[in-house]
DNA sequence: CAATTCATGTAAGGTGTTACATGATTAC
DNA sequence: GTAATCATGTAACACCTTACATGAATTG
């Protein structure tokens, strides 16, 4: 069960919206899914291609509207099954990936400052990720009616106001404890 | 740089501590480490091998203490300075990786109660990991003062806790969103 | 005596990242 | 005219997962 294969599965779900070409399915995830699942070109132009050959997606060629030449892509009924097929199925995985929490578990290697710096840097991060959030469920919340899809971006959106929200208080906790940490080690000496 | 080879590093780093075989260290990934990065042996045993043969580590073969053949992995000073530099450099990319936000963000495609019963389903596992991290909390705040790893875990068992708790308000959150609009829909039918 | 845990590893294949390559159009 | 954006794609690698293979020792 190696092919979860999840790129394709963001193709399809983002299709099934509306025709879109290989370059605008990549700003549609920068824009609305990259906090959560980043995809790159590398990985969009080949999935595409693949979905093709087995007929999940077709391609329609030379709707240039202006510009260079430009392929848009519309979702077939055969897409269509295998997008809900696997939305229906639990996920399972977990994709955790946490670099900072690594570096941080071997911090006995560097100073207590370099930490706290390290912690620092992440909260200033997470303060710009938040303010995004709140951007974005603001302008959600206005048109949350119009249209079902709304209600589950609003999720998302919510799921990131909470967790940018833990990691904030996290980073103000921590620094803190670093803070006592360092001065008792002084103490000591 | 498309050599990040983290899993690398996280052998370095629990060999800085101790001397440990493979064995050992999936052991001590899945207990301590798991929460925020998951190895496999897959990835283990071939990693042992380059950091062995790049003279970042020695085995000491042969060292059975009972039982089937074992052996043990010592970090070199190459691999110190290694595992320090990697510490050093601040953390880039984000690995965020989340399945269920990407099947909630395409929620429409199924209905309502589908996907509160799938936010149910991560609330009940993320129930038991917040548990987990007070358990792990609780311990390590006794022996805080008897080694200074000890601040460093608990601060990614700290992370954990306020992320899981995260988790759970918003899926309390989302489910009841959902709830309402469910009834709304059935309301305008 | 059966199941579980200890212990090490390989092979195959899928997934993801980075760098490269190309060229038109638009905004300043 | 220069920089940024639009637009598509490939090649090389690195990384990760899964399944397979083997066998000893321990626990019930």
């Amino acid at each position: 069960m190696a092919k979860q294969n999840t790129t394709a599965y963001i193709i399809l779900g983002l299709l099934e919206h509306e025709d879109l070409s290989g370059y605008d399915i990549k700003k549609k995830i920068d824009l609305m899914i990259s906090h959560f699942w980043e995809v790159g070109y590398g990985q969009i132009y080949p999935t595409l291609k693949r979905l093709e050959e087995s007929g999940q997606i077709v391609k329609k060629p030379g709707e240039t509207h202006k510009g260079p030449e430009r392929n848009l892509y519309s979702i077939t009924e055969t897409g269509k099954e295998a997008l809900t097929g696997w939305l229906k199925i639990p996920e399972i995985k977990d994709h955790t990936r946490n670099e900072i929490l690594l570096k941080l578990f071997f911090g006995k290697m560097l100073t207590p400052e370099e930490n706290r710096e390290r912690i620092v840097q992440y909260r200033q991060k997470h303060l710009e990720n938040q303010k995004t959030m709140r951007f974005y469920k603001q302008n959600l919340q206005k048109v949350l009616s119009e249209d079902e899809d709304h209600l589950y971006y609003y999720l998302t959106v919510l799921f990131g106001e909470k967790v940018y929200e833990a990691y904030l208080s996290w980073a103000d906790e921590a620094t803190e404890l670093l803070a006592a940490g360092g001065l008792s080690e002084d103490a000591e000496q």
